[in-house]
DNA sequence: ATCAATTCTCGTAGGGTATACGAGAATTTG
DNA sequence: CAAATTCTCGTATACCCTACGAGAATTGAT
């Protein structure tokens, strides 16, 4: 199969870190001037800078004072680049292994998994335009899962409904950071915040917004229901449906 | 403001089929060729077989049988149009307005917005591929939130916390519906199954899968609760989740 | 000292994207 | 029939990724 060498190697970079690269090439030929995780480091300085798009081949490689095509000695593709950066930061999660103390309940050890998670995606905003399907099969990804599934597991649901509750609750908090993360990128990118965005809309409900086919909304405007920043009511209805699920988790355990 | 003009106009696009759209051009000057809904529905038809990418300026125009530049005429710019395609597919969805009837109680209702969201991305895929912050201020996204606030307002909730739950709401099954999409797309686009491309990486766990770092994993995995394939799994738990969330909300209501 | 083998370096070329500008074509009104 | 108005669209610019292949650097053997 051709595709299964690629994968190979692109398994061998993943977890480089963890076991010894390759039989570590110590016969003739040129020395490399750079190395994988470099070429790593600096695609993550600049996408979080300057956004993923200036996480280009061509910027990385002036960035490291090499040609561009350098680079694909380093790296197969620009996909496998992205991947390395995402199980990087993804690593980066501070999360208590297996035997590491825990602090308080279950609950809290969630909450902890949220909060690293939002820190991860406000730290690397660019997470947010990279998709979480077919995520890279490296020591970061799996790491998290393993906190995740070792928490939900001292609730003793079956281990079926382990998997499903921890999946839901991983669902839930990484698209909310996710989604939180974009939204502050595209406030500083744009240079508007979202209320003056929604500011320059204010026509819509001058002149377009219809009372009688939109009477729900109309009522929760006239009993002070939207007063609220766009911001506000994103973070209270992220924290408020977080509890909301557990709380539903919860109740199917006992 | 130079930005209100655009938006202004922005606007008036969006709802174009609610309010006329301008005082009509009946005076001197060359007929146009198109109208702005021809331009739409070719972005969608196009978005919809070939991708999000197929939708270009060029793909568009060539498809309608005139220059690139001509579509100037007709939409301001790319990300008008697409826009107008968001807001367009949002109308779509088959949900009762104001004083149309309704089956079930709010669990079944809800259940129909669920339903009708993941309908339409799994119609259209590319939307799993546009940003939901900032979406059109157009007619298709009220009367989503219309519908959405009218369901939960019959909870008796106060008004902001009738808007908090919707949103959590909104959040969590639009969310899942575009990840569902952009899932089922990639498996289309790529011609391989999920199933097939963990197949490939079955190195991780033989030679990079550490037992003693992931002992709940391992536990699970020895206890058969990982033999579901990657879909069953994402949509039980898309379900277990959307029930539990409404559970944890219904507990807080009495 | 020289040569072969090996490995890293990187310029060029090709096919894609959105859109500012301005000249030209078409149509109605006076 | 000329003026005014509006639509049409070719050209040019500045990015992106990466296949290919020639050249440079290094080692070890003779």
């Amino acid at each position: 199969m051709v595709t299964s060498v690629t994968v190979d190697r692109t398994l061998a970079l993943l977890w480089r870190n963890h076991r010894p690269l390759a039989p570590a090439a110590k016969g003739a030929g040129r020395r490399p001037s750079l190395d994988v995780n470099e070429v790593v480091a600096t695609g993550i300085r600049l996408a979080d800078s300057d956004g993923l798009a200036a996480a280009s081949m061509g910027r990385v490689a002036k960035e490291l004072g090499v040609g561009t095509m350098t680079l694909y000695t380093y790296v197969p593709s620009k996909d496998e680049l992205l991947e390395l950066m995402v199980d990087q930061v993804l690593g980066e999660r501070e999360l208590p292994g297996p035997g590491e103390p825990r602090t308080g309940d279950w609950r809290a050890q969630i909450e902890l998994y949220s909060v690293q998670t939002q820190l991860m995606f406000s730290r690397h905003p660019w997470l947010s335009q990279v998709s979480p399907i077919r995520p890279p099969a490296g020591p970061g990804l799996l790491a998290g899962r393993e906190y995740l599934l070792s928490v939900v597991s001292t609730l003793n649901l079956t281990p079926h409904d382990t998997n499903t509750a921890a999946l839901a609750i991983s669902t839930y908090v990484d698209s909310a950071a996710s989604l939180a993360a974009e939204s502050q990128l595209i406030e500083r990118t744009s240079g508007q915040s979202h209320d003056a965005w929604w500011m320059d809309r204010s026509d819509l409900w001058e002149t377009y917004f219809d009372v009688e086919r939109h009477p729900a909304m109309t009522a929760i405007w006239n009993a002070g229901g939207f007063t609220a920043g766009p911001n506000e009511v994103a973070a209270e209805s992220y924290s408020y449906g977080l509890n909301r699920l557990l709380d539903g988790i919860e109740l199917k355990v006992q």
